[in-house]
DNA sequence: ATTATATATAAGCATTCAATTATATATTTA
DNA sequence: TAAATATATAATTGAATGCTTATATATAAT
């Protein structure tokens, strides 16, 4: 019962739309934070939570470049994520339905 | 993206304990509402609502049989939910350590 | 040093959620 | 028909969630 009880409380991240969109991204390459606050609309505080929710949870890593903090998956160990990971839109796919410039200097 | 907003909402019900039990035991085979009943510590209507929450999504099926409301999985157009649970613990394994009696009468 | 940029944290608020109790409905049995 | 059993729905409540604004911190640039 202790493992159906982490992998819900996983799960559960995943269920909602920024987040889940946040870890298809990741699954193509690191993104810097100032790319999703350009993403999506909504505040960089609130952006800053959800990396927040999933890094607290061990679902991505996060490194500092300088000014920049950039995010990474961290799912080796979560086969459970992996799979649903694996049967959703592709990075592609999401990015080019947002239709959303992203002008931040990262890189 | 209306593609990704639909599978968190889907997703948002793997998020729960005792929906993500209930969806694993239902990989086995259908269940009566009163056997879940049994097995959670947890009021009928909980139990009753949790349901209607995955039927109300289309996760799972309904079927009456007598005074007797049997539920069975119905994710065969939801790949990302097949694959989750194929990567969960096993009904057997969810059922014992639950370690419960279900008292019920139906079949 | 001061200012600008990137990110995180804190506090507050509206909404959602998961439970409860009470009640209604459906079916079976006596 | 009346009582018992199984299930669903309604109303309520407290906790959790996701956002906002305001502020703090870290790094870079002038």
């Amino acid at each position: 019962m202790e493992q159906i009880n982490e992998i819900a409380d996983k799960l559960k991240l995943l269920g909602d739309k920024t987040r889940l969109t946040i870890l298809a991204l990741l699954t193509d390459r690191e993104w810097c934070v100032c790319e999703f606050v350009d993403l999506f609309d909504m505040s960089q505080p609130a952006v800053s939570q959800h990396l927040r929710k999933l890094k607290s949870q061990g679902l991505v890593s996060e490194s500092r470049r300088g000014q920049w903090v950039y995010y990474s998956l961290n799912i080796d160990d979560k086969p459970y994520i992996r799979a649903v990971l694996n049967e959703i839109p592709s990075s592609q796919e999401v990015l080019s339905s947002m239709n959303k410039e992203i002008n931040c200097d990262c890189d």
